[in-house]
DNA sequence: AAACAACTGTAACAATTGTTGCAATTTTAT
DNA sequence: ATAAAATTGCAACAATTGTTACAGTTGTTT
């Protein structure tokens, strides 16, 4: 069998030189690009010289640039194809067709819309307050158990690049109740639990409330017992046409919770946040110059 | 507005001499040939004469032929936004960009096109596959470190719900290692690195795949190098406006290749499922009546 | 520190491109 | 039937294309 653009650059592009592995990057990003325009105007766009493109070419094991430009054009004519098949699903939208190959498009399409309702429903206000309110909190308690986990720990991760008064509940039982007895009104919890909802979170959140502290809750229905214990909630459809519930909508809003509290902090956090980073390298967590 | 190939040529068709009918006709059934081939090739294939087509762009109301060809570049990219017709309605939240208040309106703007993206670009075969693989492993690796490994943990939630011979490496170091020496052909890997990759999953990876385990990979580019070290490899970007990346499309791909899995295997997989969560229900694990 | 190899852009190149003038052919009008 | 008009292909053209040799630069090894 013969090889495709995009495998070829995967499995070469670790042994290319800067200016190939650019390039290659650019025909991985703009495969029509290189099919439809001159190698010279596809060089001046990535800010390569001509001659870099030919190289690349035969670097990519072809004999001639026109081979790597028509390893681009069957890409597009078989993505052509491809998409024809899931936009003509797309549309049939039956509930009779079980085909397993629009998988993916099913769960996107109802991930689509589940933001959409989120937009809808929710008030941007709220999430400004929220945010503030997590920026300026004293400490802030993160609660979340089974399948809102890791939602929670993805929050927390983020929020340990530029503060250090973040803490997860829920990862293990012994230390989660010295943690509670910590807190007060000066501190924010944030509590996700989605149906069936976790007991344990429930309770925690009404801990929580019970000492002062402000509590915000995302769940998926206003029927949910977590909505009694939140002063502010936010609700977050996991609807999907198939067996398992989605989060992806709940994690467009963490993420966007997320982005407004650093907006909201002091450039001591950016600040941070840069140096965590920097740190990474330079101690070898990351993977060197990408 | 300007004019496309198709409506021209719909329109001057009744008026063009025979051979410039036969050259349209072309033109209207194979743009992508004309947008990626050259005019002489083109006319070759419709058995014209080359000054055809330089006469049949004017005839459209063309320039020069470099015109008409723009425009059926213009006509293939088009076709990849039919999906982005959704996000469309999106933007009708209206310009006032800077507003802060706007900024889930922004996340899910992004996280839609990266949806999108993701459904463009992806080969549902592709994930059929990977997930027949996961379903008949005899042990399956889950590897994501940093930001990615909320993310495994959360498909190791799902799955354990189902099977008990998924592991996650990267909770900590000491257990990974004797994990990966009991690993071999009948295992199957799923790693997830986005950047800034981290050193140890593409370690990781590396290793893996040296032991003859197939090596599943979802990274944001095909330059990432987690690439080289994966047998199937599945790109899922990560843009944003903001400051920080977003996972939600990433989420979705891994939220279909669970459901997936589970609609791969036998029965006593979904009972398991079932089993599970009701006790779950009797423990008192979850909420009362839901 | 010197010698080496690898990388990359400049510039000249041959090939190929799209275009146009012209002549042969067909069609239409008288 | 004849002339005029329109259509079409051939061939020569200028422009642009992809390629290659060369030289400056870089980073590495001895």
């Amino acid at each position: 069998m013969v090889l495709g653009v995009q495998e070829r650059i995967s499995t070469k592009m670790a042994m290319l030189s800067p200016q190939l592995q650019r390039a290659a990057q650019f025909v991985s990003e703009n495969p029509e690009g290189v099919a439809t325009r001159s190698l010279r105007y596809v060089a001046k766009l990535t800010g390569v010289s001509p001659p870099t493109f030919t190289r690349l070419a035969s670097a990519l094991g072809y004999e001639k640039y026109e081979g790597l430009r028509e390893s681009c054009r069957d890409h597009i004519m078989k993505q052509g194809l491809i998409f024809a098949a899931k936009a003509k699903a797309l549309q049939e939208q039956g509930p009779q067709e079980e085909r397993e190959g629009l998988f993916v498009v099913r769960q996107a399409k109802s991930t689509i819309s589940n933001i959409n309702q989120l937009l809808k429903s929710v008030n941007p206000e709220q999430i400004e307050v929220a945010a503030k309110n997590l920026a300026s909190a004293r400490k802030v308690i993160l609660v979340g158990m089974m399948s809102s986990l890791p939602f929670i720990e993805y929050m927390a991760y983020v929020a340990s690049m530029g503060y250090e008064n973040w803490h997860v509940l829920g990862r293990d039982s012994r230390s989660d109740t010295s943690l509670i007895n910590g807190i007060g009104q000066a501190d924010v919890a944030l509590v996700i639990s989605k149906a069936p909802y976790a007991l344990r979170a429930i309770k925690a959140a009404e801990q929580i409330q019970n000492r002062g502290t402000f509590v915000i809750g995302i769940t998926d229905k206003m029927s949910s017992p977590l909505c009694q214990h939140c002063d502010s909630i936010f609700i977050v459809s996991t609807e999907t046409p198939q067996f398992f519930t989605s989060h992806a909508a709940t994690l467009v809003l963490i993420e966007s919770l997320a982005g407004l509290v650093v907006s909201y902090s002091d450039d001591s956090v950016s600040q941070r946040i840069a140096s965590v980073e920097a740190t990474g390298h330079k101690i070898g967590d990351y993977f060197p110059k990408s």
